[in-house]
DNA sequence: CCACTGATAGACAGTTCTGTCTATCTGCTA
DNA sequence: TAGCAGATAGACAGAACTGTCTATCAGTGG
């Protein structure tokens, strides 16, 4: 008899397996936890539904269809993924900021569960350039280019516009690279934004 | 009437209307088409008959299943690159090869149908570690990785193992940048190389 | 003339996937 | 108490995909 009991409501979640949130966030974390892992074709919706237990009712009210629960998981990653970052660098002058970055990046590439960039995927999955994903996918890439020129403002570059341009590549590479060849990759392109940045 | 009706064989061909190679070349170039184009999880084997004009009993007496015909055209994109890059270096001292290469790079990330790294797609789509066309992806991988090592000892980088990982993310940069926001990318990646060897 | 090889055409089974729909259940609120 | 909103469970249709198998045809060599 545990005294939470007190608490009226969802004191039943307790003994259920796991309904820790609503069926859409659980529904969204399934999709974004499979998709990432294993592929936006690989994984169908009976996966998701069974993984998550929800009906497919649920699914179809909440999202539409599955081409816009791709769209929302990655809608998903390009929140979380602007939080971090913003976190990561808020407490350090913006000089160095870009730098700073790369160690995000090398964090992120030693994590065990990465498998590259999740919007880079399901651009190269969804070869039809107006499924929905893919407007929120470039959405994030002109985020990203905004701020590696401000950043390459701030520290100073000769030429910010060409920094920032050399900084997507340096990003993409050491994504993409450490996908195939392990966190190294990272190591060697935040090397190079040093190198990009220290003149 | 053409004089090379005197070709003893073939010259029925001339009629027909395009079986201009074997089957098995018929099939492998349309799935390297299509299979680049739109993905290998998008294209079912029925496209790539039809395109092909040939017949199912075909394609699995020459290729087995249809993860081995995804092999193949990895096969044979690796063995084009090869040849392409090769070829593009041969006649220009050893010193300079490492950049030149990168003019290839954005030659590539120029030509209308560009749509990123074949073989880098074919990772993201096929997660299953042991799918057999990973390790022909794995293998060309570390034959970039030969070429970089010994160009950079050619061009004299100061340490050329660091060199070499560098070049591997500009290389993988420079493509998948490229894929999403136009060659420019490719031509950030070839400065950054330009200013890495220039040391 | 016959046998063999390689290719075509397509039916077929078996699976999987998306999306719809019906029936049921539960908790909340008027 | 009645009704309503949201969730579950699962049948179902329709399509697509992989892989197998049979029947047929054309060319070639003995």
């Amino acid at each position: 008899m545990p005294p939470k009991s007190r608490q009226k409501t969802k004191n039943i979640q307790r003994i259920e397996p796991a309904p820790p949130a609503s069926v859409r966030e659980r529904l969204l974390d399934t999709a974004d936890r499979l998709f990432y892992r294993e592929g936006v074709r690989a994984v169908g919706i009976d996966r998701v539904l069974a993984e998550a237990g929800a009906a497919k009712a649920s699914l179809y009210s909440h999202f539409g269809c599955k081409d816009d629960l791709v769209a929302a998981h990655v809608e998903r990653r390009i929140t979380d993924a602007r939080a971090r970052i913003e976190a990561y660098v808020a407490d350090i002058p913006p000089a160095e900021r870009a730098l700073r970055f790369f160690d995000l990046v090398v964090e992120w590439a030693k994590s065990p569960d990465f498998r590259g960039c999740p919007l880079h995927h399901v651009v190269v999955e969804l070869s039809d350039p107006k499924h929905p994903a893919r407007a929120v996918a470039a959405k994030q890439r002109q985020w990203m280019h905004a701020r590696f020129l401000e950043w390459a403002r701030a520290a100073g570059a000769p030429n910010p516009a060409a920094a920032a341009g050399a900084l997507v590549v340096l990003f993409d590479g050491a994504v993409t690279a450490s996908e195939h060849d392990g966190p190294q990759r990272a190591r060697d392109a935040r090397w190079m934004a040093g190198q990009l940045l220290s003149h």
